[in-house]
DNA sequence: TTGAATGGCGAA
DNA sequence: TCGCCATTCAAA
């Protein structure tokens, strides 16, 4: 009796075997619905066996086959196995996460095809003055639906309320539905529609020629400086696939806040290609939709953060990595995957060249390029004659007139802007007015009571408030601990920041932009809108600016505090902090004019400052490089992170030591450090603590890893929360 | 992960 | 001795 064996979402990195009944028909990579324990769940067929090595009695039926969606491909599930065997994740976990949350449940897929919204006659005649003001959603759902038809989940994307209004509109009779109709042009007219107006500069050429004249997989490194026009290069690379074969291009971006406009942007570059975005921004249903267009070949680009990685790709031709070096690729719970690097994996698998973008690549990719495995494309020159790399300067804090924090310089170069009618962005990555409030009596300082970090001064609603566990309490009018009443704020956050420089330019229209001030899902759409009409002065923000964003007007970048990194436990500290100042930079200047970006520092003579000044990325990785091969750091060696969290510290570091006892007695070659407080020693009242293990090869590294296995499985309780982290980023 | 079985301990 | 909670174990 054939035998299928099924990945589950459970725990544990095993399948599970089932009887198939007589007449039912089951392939590899099909979904299932099998009893399991007391219920039914859905999983995935990975293999069909003649026999099991269990029970016969133990073993079950399959109950029902999931026929509405087509079988995971071979290669994907290959991809999955992969994952699931390098990131130590049961194999039912990763395949399942992989998937679309929809197409985890046995719901039905299909039965409900993808519908689109217009203006019917009535709804064309309308005159929006008729609509009331206060009907504001419906009144941009009608503006929107006047320009083109949507689908519902492009609509959701106006408010969240969206959903409710269209079906008042339905009512009316101003709106009705009806099925999209993929428009599959051929092939010859979609060559005059791309938008090749743009020429390129002769390093550009040379990267795509390079790309597209790869003969299967190779890994290209395109480091083009800001402004390099890489994304040009993107597009003319997409044009190469889409104009010679029915290819598919994936291209994956760091955040989900950047892809509505960069899908904007391919669609006008491509208006008649199938351009599809897959991101956690989007509903069940336009996730899944969005999904089987992908899966079904239609979707010829396909635009999406990391857990784009995992889609169905029949046509798969080219894969880009746009700001490669970014965290935010890596998954940080669950299967802690680093999209980049499956991607490269995607890509072998396939056959496939890649192409790794970045102003600041990671130092992993930009060694790997040195040492020939990847291609080096570079692009130095900018694309735009007329514009100019941004002006860096250091102001020595100790050596110049400071006020609360801002030089005297710097408040005076943002005097100047202010009367030439141009905005400053002020960059400080720290949120709320101050980063901890202390005593002046008896030195005590706002501590969390959960956590080991400090309770962060929100002056506005008159709180502290934890970043690390959301614990808020009001802020005391004496000290808890000696009565005193002499509590004051040390340091500067973004609300303090905003308050000097409100003190001092009492007419400039200042706009502050982090977390708190964009809470509101459509604050940050507003205050772009406001930028842009250069109805603000200063801008005064959180990396949350540093991505991505082009303001016109924009000549000014102070930069306030960045020496933290400088003396951070962690290695990769400076990278990042490069990576920061440089994308930071970047916001300066326009066509005509180069910005200027001053930055307020204790050491201006520190090396990272230097090369940020010369714009000298190349020096400064070869730096970063000889300090990490000195002291034994990636990339020279592969790492992996045992974490553990617990209730009490001797559980947490009991199970460590005993993981870290049964690591040595494995006489492996790699490195067994030893167990050490985690960088949040304590958070949410769970003490944290972490084991590291090098070694010199991955290949290494995983040996050891799978022959640690069974000793982490041994040693697991349930009261303790561990994780393996492979190639970890955070410390 | 969920659900069932087991075992320890305080209340009766 | 009963019942409740916590811990352990199996699931195909």
């Amino acid at each position: 009796m054939p035998i299928v064996r099924v990945a589950l979402d459970i725990p544990l990195s095993t399948l599970f075997d089932y009887t198939v009944d007589e007449g039912m028909r089951v392939g590899v990579g099909q979904r299932v619905v099998v009893p399991f324990g007391k219920r039914q769940m859905v999983g995935v067929v990975m293999e069909c066996v003649a026999a099991s090595t269990m029970d016969a009695q133990r073993i079950k039926p399959v109950t029902r086959v999931l026929e509405d969606s087509a079988p995971l491909s071979a290669e994907l599930l290959g991809l999955l196995n992969f994952c699931s065997d390098y990131y130590r994740y049961p194999i039912g976990q990763t395949a399942l996460s992989a998937l679309p949350t929809r197409l985890r449940s046995e719901e039905p897929v299909i039965g409900k095809p993808i519908v689109s919204y217009r203006l019917t006659a009535s709804g064309a005649a309308l005159d929006l003055a008729d609509v009331p003001k206060r009907k504001a959603v419906q009144r941009r759902v009608l503006e929107k639906l006047a320009l083109q038809p949507c689908a519902l989940a492009e609509l959701k994307t106006l408010s969240a309320t969206a959903g409710a209004a269209l079906q008042v509109l339905l009512a009316e009779g101003w709106v009705e539905g009806f099925e999209a109709v993929a428009s599959n042009l051929p092939q010859c007219e979609r060559e005059h529609i791309f938008d090749n107006a743009h020429t390129l500069t002769r390093e550009q050429q040379v990267a795509v020629n390079a790309v597209t004249q790869a003969d299967g997989y190779q890994c290209f490194l395109l480091h083009g400086i800001t402004g390099s026009g890489k994304t040009e290069v993107y597009v003319h690379l997409m044009h190469h696939i889409l104009r010679s074969s029915n290819g598919q291009v994936l291209l994956l971006v760091p955040e989900i806040n950047l892809t509505p406009q960069l899908e904007q942007y391919f669609r006008s570059r491509f208006p008649d290609a199938e351009i599809i975005s897959l991101h956690s921004g989007l509903s069940d249903t336009a996730r899944l939709a969005n999904w089987r267009q992908a899966q079904s070949g239609r979707a010829q680009i396909v635009l999406g953060t990391r857990l784009a990685v995992f889609a169905e790709l029949p046509e798969l031709a080219l894969i880009i990595v746009d700001e490669e070096h970014d965290g935010s690729f890596k998954q940080q719970d669950g299967l802690r995957y680093s999209a980049r690097d499956v991607a490269i994996f995607r890509a072998s698998q396939r056959g496939v060249p890649i192409v790794l973008g970045s102003a600041t690549p990671s130092l992993e990719s930009y060694h790997n390029a040195l040492s020939g495995r990847y291609k080096m494309l570079a692009l130095t020159q900018r694309a735009s004659i007329a514009a100019q790399l941004p002006e860096v300067r250091c102001i020595n804090i100790n050596q110049t007139v400071m006020h609360q924090g801002i030089s005297e310089y710097l408040l005076r170069e943002i005097g100047s802007r202010i009367a030439r009618g141009e905005q400053s962005l002020m960059f400080i990555n720290r949120r709320g007015y101050a980063p901890v409030l202390m005593c002046g009596g008896c030195g005590w300082l706002s501590d969390c009571k959960h956590c080991a970090g400090k309770m962060v001064l929100h002056l506005k609603d008159q709180r502290l408030r934890c970043h690390h566990c959301g614990y808020q309490i009001r802020v005391p009018q004496n000290c808890p601990d000696c009565g005193n009443a002499d509590l004051h704020p040390v340091g500067s956050g973004t609300q303090r920041v905003e308050e000097i420089l409100q003190e001092r330019f009492p007419d400039a229209r200042i706009l502050r932009v982090d977390r708190d001030s964009t809470r509101n899902k459509r604050a940050w759409q507003t205050m772009r809108a406001q930028i842009h009409a250069n109805e603000v002065d200063i801008l005064i923000g959180t990396q949350m600016l540093a991505k991505g964003h082009d303001f016109p007007e924009l000549t000014l970048v102070g930069v306030l505090n960045p020496d933290s990194a400088l003396y951070s436990s962690d290695f990769r500290a400076a990278e990042k902090l490069y990576a920061q100042l440089v994308q930071v930079s970047g916001r300066a200047g326009r066509a005509d004019k180069a910005g200027s970006v001053i930055i307020q520092t204790a050491f201006p003579d520190h090396p990272l400052y230097r090369a940020l000044q010369t714009h000298d990325f190349t020096g400064f990785a070869s730096s970063q490089l000889a300090e990490r091969q000195m002291a034994g750091f990636p990339p020279f060696m592969y790492q992996a992170m045992l974490r553990a969290e617990g209730k009490t510290e001797s559980e947490v570091y009991a199970y460590l030591n005993q993981a870290r006892a049964a690591a040595v007695a494995l006489q492996s070659e790699v490195e067994v450090l030893g167990v050490v407080p985690a960088a949040l020693a304590r958070r949410a009242n769970h003490i944290r603590a972490q084991l590291l293990i090098q070694a010199g090869t991955r290949r290494t590294l995983q040996s050891f890893l799978r022959a640690w296995q069974p000793d982490l499985d041994a040693l697991a309780q349930a009261k303790l929360r561990c994780s393996l982290d492979i190639d970890p980023l955070e410390f």
